[in-house]
DNA sequence: TCAAAAGTGTTCCGAATACACCCATGA
DNA sequence: TCATGGGTGTATTCGGAACACTTTTGA
């Protein structure tokens, strides 16, 4: 009952929005682009989809091209899949989003030509995207700002050890708005645990430095 | 710095769950295979992406073919991309989740080899299905419940017009727990308007119907 | 000694939980 | 008239919102 499997002339491709915090703004990494279409605009971290690997092998590929980073926080977003995204042949892409601390990102030293972009300039258009790369921002925005509350996303984005205050400006980054200093911390209390370590050198209290207590889910 | 787009052996397919609710249990629409691989194997229903179409439009046909139903409630799940899925050929697929009411499946007619089957037994081993077609259903259900609380999908298991004990026996199948009445009640009672009928004939006090109430979000 | 930020105890309020009861129908 | 499930009011509990306060450092 159903047509051969006669073979499709679709493109597949994978691109990633890999995402940190900078500078208490969100930011992701995008490369300008050294060809047509779409030549000297910026765009996403992409690969096209070989036949031997996963999508998701072939997100991690792609995160470790352009910024050298193993083992990176990664979760598939969404699939995209516009007749005309790509001009220049039909063309799916499978969307992941990744997370990294920024002192990672850093340490491991972006590639080139690639640079961290803060998320709202893209999502107001001030920085324009090829492709649909800013609807995909979109998404993963919205995706991050889902996954704070339920599922702690939140400790993708900080070092193995952090402050406190550290993991709520994230939240607040993530979530847009001021959260009270006391009711984060019994929120977040289950999750942690000391490291017995403190971040000294500021010019104030030291704060205490904790890790993600793993074995639970959040709540 | 990119390889050429040299073009990929990669098959894409749309696979559909489509859930209702017949029966007080949680099922979907599943026909089987009539051709290798798999063949007498159930299977979901799916179709091969058209060079023409978006993946949202191929879902809607792979529904309008099995059922005749159109405008149904549909979303993107997830893009299920292991390598060896498919015997045949390297084949990712795009799954969406469909949702409707038993009574307008029924109307429309199940197209003859398809029918409904309990997502439970499909869960459990009981009824095997072909490719990774058990691992989308895990999914799917999975999304079912995270949904049911945060955007109303139970909707869509209902008529336009219904009962609140239906709704709430919707609730009570998706979440696999027993809710209290009143509370139930208080909570959904922004979410709807009454319809000013009622449902008799039952050995007991009749119930009012209710619609969805538009315009807006939950919460 | 003072500014600045870390860190903690306590009150307040509203929403979810739980319970108790009344109502309308068919048989 | 009674069994059955529809429908509603009220007490209780729990967690988040909000506040007030103490602590510890560098300058």
């Amino acid at each position: 009952m159903k047509e051969q499997i006669i073979h499709q002339k679709i493109s597949v491709a994978v691109d990633v929005l890999i995402f940190t915090i900078e500078d208490e703004k969100l930011k992701i990494v995008l490369a300008k682009r050294e060809a047509p279409p779409f030549e000297g605009v910026f765009a996403l971290p992409g690969v096209s989809l070989r036949e031997s690997e996963t999508p998701e092998e072939a997100a991690e590929r792609s995160v470790l091209e352009r910024t050298g980073i193993r083992n990176i926080f990664l979760e598939q977003l969404h699939t995209f899949g516009r007749v005309d995204r790509d001009p220049r042949s039909r063309t799916i892409s499978i969307a992941y989003c990744a997370v990294t601390s920024y002192r990672r990102l850093k340490d491991s030293g972006i590639s080139g030509s690639a640079g961290l972009y803060p998320v709202s300039g893209i999502l107001s258009g001030e920085l324009p995207l090829a492709f649909d790369h800013r609807e995909m921002t979109a998404h993963g925005r919205e995706m991050l700002r889902e996954k704070v509350n339920s599922g702690g996303i939140a400790f993708e984005f900080v070092p193995e050890e952090f402050t406190l205050p550290q993991l709520q400006k994230v939240y607040e980054i993530l979530l847009g708005e001021k959260l009270y200093k006391a009711n984060f911390r019994k929120m977040i209390a289950p999750m942690v645990e000391e490291t017995g370590n403190m971040l000294t050198g500021q010019a104030h209290r030291p704060s205490r430095l904790y890790r993600k207590k793993k074995g639970e889910t959040n709540e």
